[in-house]
Formats: C-alpha cells, sequence, structure tokens
DNA sequence: CTCACTTTGTAACAGTTGCTACAGACATAA
DNA sequence: TTATGTCTGTAGCAACTGTTACAAAGTGAG
C-alpha cells in the first residue's frame, strides 16, 4: 500500500515512517480494513504555530501525528500557561476525545510545520467495536500515558525549582533526545521561558537553577543544544 | 444472580451497590458471561493499612474497589511521599497494569478496611477481545483518569500554596464530597499531613494555608469536616 | 556591517516557604 | 479522672522564589 501521506505532505516536512499501515494500533488488521480506514482518516497539513485544537472546544477528533512536533499547553484559571507536554511524530494527541467531558481540556499548538491523521470518535467507536485488538491497543497506549503522567505529577509535587527543572528536562530527553558521546542529548533548542512555561516556575528561576544545575555538571550546554550526561541510555 | 461480594464482606464493611454484574464497564455481556466472570474474579479483603500493591511491584492486577477507600501513593526519588489519588467504592485501582512497562508506578494503600474484586491481565485481555465493547468502556474510563490527571497536574503547576491547597480540596471534594447546606462537605477528616501529601507542602505551611482560606471563607472546618461552599453542585 | 529583536544573565528587594522547636488542643484508652 | 499519643497552631529565622528592571549576548534580516 502507498502512503498517502507523502503525496500531502510535499518534501516541506519530514515525515514519520510510521503511517496508518504500519502503525502499532492497527497491525491486527487486514490490509484491505487497512486501506479503508487510510481512506477515511483525514490528513491535515498544520503550519508552526497554528492550533490543531483548542482548550474547552467539544473533543471529537483525535490526530495520529505523521511529522512535526506538537505542544500541549493548558492555561490556568489564573491565566498561567503551563506545558504539559511536547509529541512528536508518532505520537496520538486528543486521546480525551474517548472521555465523556466532551471538552479538550488542553490546546495543542505545533511547534514546526505539522501533518496529521485525525480520527473522529465514531469513526474510532466502530473501529473498536469490530476489531478488538485495535481496543486493547489503545488501553496500553492509555495506560502508558496515564503512567507518564504520573511521574510528570511527580515531577512538579517537588516545589524545589532546581530539581523539579532537571525532572522535566530529563522527562523531555528520554522522549525526545538522541544518546551522545557526552549524554543524552536534546535535539531543539529550549528557551528558558519554554522551560518555564513547563516548570510553571519563572524564567529568572529557570536562570538560576540552570546556572546551578550547569555549575554542578548535570546538564551540558552545547550548541544551542542540552545534554543530560546522567542519562546514559535512552 | 446474587452476589458473592456480600458474604464475603460480612457486616464490616459497607458496600457500594456497583457489583460486577452492575458495573458500568459489564453492561454489555451476557448474565451467563457476567456470571462466569464473577466466579474468577478475585474477592480480597484488607485492613486498613495494607497494601494492594506496592510501587515497583509486578503490575498485573487491577482491582475493582468493592467498599473502602484506597490512596495511591508515590515515593519521589529523593524519598518524599506524594498522595496522587484517593479512591472510594466503584473505581478502579492498577489500571496501568495495561502498559508494558510491568510496574506499579505507585503503591495502593486501605484508608479502611477495603473490599476489592481483582482481575489478571490475560483474563482481562481474553474479555476484550471477546467483548469490545467492554474494551470501548474501559478505554473511556482510562481516558477520564487522563483528564483527571491532567488537572491534577494544573494544580500542582502553580507554585502558591494556598491556591494549590484549594484546588487540590476542590477535586478531593468533587470526588468525594456531599452535597450540604453549606457546600460540598468532605466527608472524612483530612489531617494537615494528609493534606502536606497530597500538595506536596510542608506541614506547617499547610497550616498556614488552611488559616488563609478559612479567613477568606473559601473553606469551613466543622465538625473534624471540611465544607467548601464555592462548589454548590458536585 | 548595522539594526531590531529575542534570549540570557545579574542584581536588589519583597514576599513566601521550609525548617525547627514548642505549646496547646483533642482523642482514646486505662 | 489521668496518661499517652496525635493533631493543630504559633513563632522566628534562614533559604528560596517572584518580581521588576536593566545590561549583555546572541540571532536573523536587510
Amino acid at each position: 500500500m502507498t502512503c498517502l501521506c507523502e503525496q500531502i505532505a510535499g518534501d516541506d516536512i519530514e515525515l514519520s515512517p510510521i503511517c496508518i499501515g504500519n502503525l502499532w494500533i492497527f497491525e491486527s488488521l487486514e490490509p484491505a480494513e487497512v486501506e479503508a480506514l487510510a481512506r477515511e482518516a483525514l490528513r491535515k497539513k498544520s503550519a508552526t504555530g497554528q492550533a490543531l485544537f483548542m482548550q474547552g472546544e467539544a473533543a471529537d477528533e483525535m490526530f495520529l501525528i505523521k511529522g512535526g512536533r506538537v505542544k500541549l499547553s493548558k492555561v490556568l484559571e489564573d491565566g498561567t500557561e503551563l506545558t504539559l507536554d511536547i509529541r512528536k511524530a508518532g505520537d496520538f494527541v486528543g486521546e480525551n476525545m474517548f472521555s465523556e467531558e466532551g471538552e479538550y481540556p488542553v490546546s495543542a499548538y505545533c511547534l514546526e510545520d505539522t501533518l496529521t491523521c485525525g480520527f473522529n470518535r465514531t469513526q474510532f467507536e466502530e473501529l473498536v467495536l469490530q476489531h478488538p485488538k485495535v481496543g486493547l491497543q489503545i488501553i496500553k497506549n492509555l495506560s502508558e500515558r496515564i503512567n507518564w503522567l504520573t511521574s510528570r505529577v511527580g515531577s512538579l509535587a517537588v516545589t524545589n525549582i532546581e530539581d523539579r527543572l532537571y525532572r522535566v528536562l530529563s522527562s523531555v530527553a528520554k522522549e525526545h533526545g538522541t544518546p551522545g558521546p557526552q549524554g543524552v542529548v536534546i535535539q531543539f533548542p529550549l528557551t528558558h521561558e519554554d522551560m518555564s512555561f513547563l516548570t510553571g516556575a519563572h524564567r529568572v528561576s529557570i536562570t538560576r537553577a540552570m546556572k546551578a544545575l550547569k555549575g554542578a555538571g548535570k546538564i551540558i550546554h552545547e550548541d544551542r543544544r542540552l545534554i543530560l550526561p546522567a542519562l546514559k541510555t535512552a
């Protein structure tokens, strides 16, 4: 089966090798079914800064990220913005579509030009009913998301900003980093303001904490990239 | 179908009206299938303070709480303990069983004498494969858990302890509270130390924050119970 | 190169929290 | 009742963070 995604993306976006056809979620499907599914899925190209969905909107669509990077952020009642997660090609966003609530609890912004495949709720429910294995795969995925969120809660419970920042950077490195000679490298630049959104701390406090972490040798700043030496393996 | 739970529980534990037979997850099953499932499920009675499972143990079992209350807590690397969630009759614990990780990321302690029904992974996977609707229900449940965790992350991201405490109390009230004339009442006593585990803040800081919240009229302390006036409806 | 803009670093001060210690309040059991 | 243990409230000080303001460094466009 040829993948439609490449035709749509053009040469602008580096695609993940993961397509609907070979995505782990759908591995139990028959080729013909996959093809039908691929035909139904709504491909969409979004530019940097564009939102896939906004916090508070009706949640009826879920997206598979084919290429690019998407930031999930939540605006708290007092107006503070918090970055919950950064997702990359091959990940899902909008998994909360399944809940009864009906509203996205977060917003999803593209950090780069992004190509997505969207599915709506009824489409997905029918799929699960016909193919229980797909349901099981989704259950596993959601379960892992829960584990991840659990550890995220742990990171934020630490009141000490230095530790807090380090934990957050570790989890970013684990998800997006590549192993290098000195440690795991986070391949895209993270400004102090980004980290402030990730930790919920002030920008200036991040500068202070970064200085301390660099001094302690816990992180290395090189070529606008962050390296975490302690994480030898991803 | 008569429910075995009552025979096992005796009169010690006040049971939730929810039994396997009428639990929403299994509503799509045939009576005979439900009966088979109920026969397979492992009922267990646990005393206050006992652990259903410990952080780090192999995660291969999931529990439906029939009666009692269970605390999920996580020990962070620096030794701090954090209470993630308090679950009551009708809820699940151990939903992370589904993930590939294989370890419980938290510990589950009984806050009261508790009766649970346990299912192991293979048991459940077979069930989902045979009854896709059960899978869909679980997906919805997990999805809601994700939404809840997302808002929990939001609560903890607030550095201000007073707000942080109030958010945590609100979410506890929403889940465990009952509406009263003055507002939503949390029906079990919460010590300052409990709240300190819930927020990750110091015990004395909780005392300070409580004083401020009481002064501002945001919470009422009566008969060792907490009342949140702002939450008119649960 | 210059210019405009963004990002990072520094400093000082006020406000908050962590920490320790202790006293009073409360509950339970003997 | 007393005794014991737990829970709550207070105080003082050190440490940390938020806040504001400004300087320095880096980045990208023209």
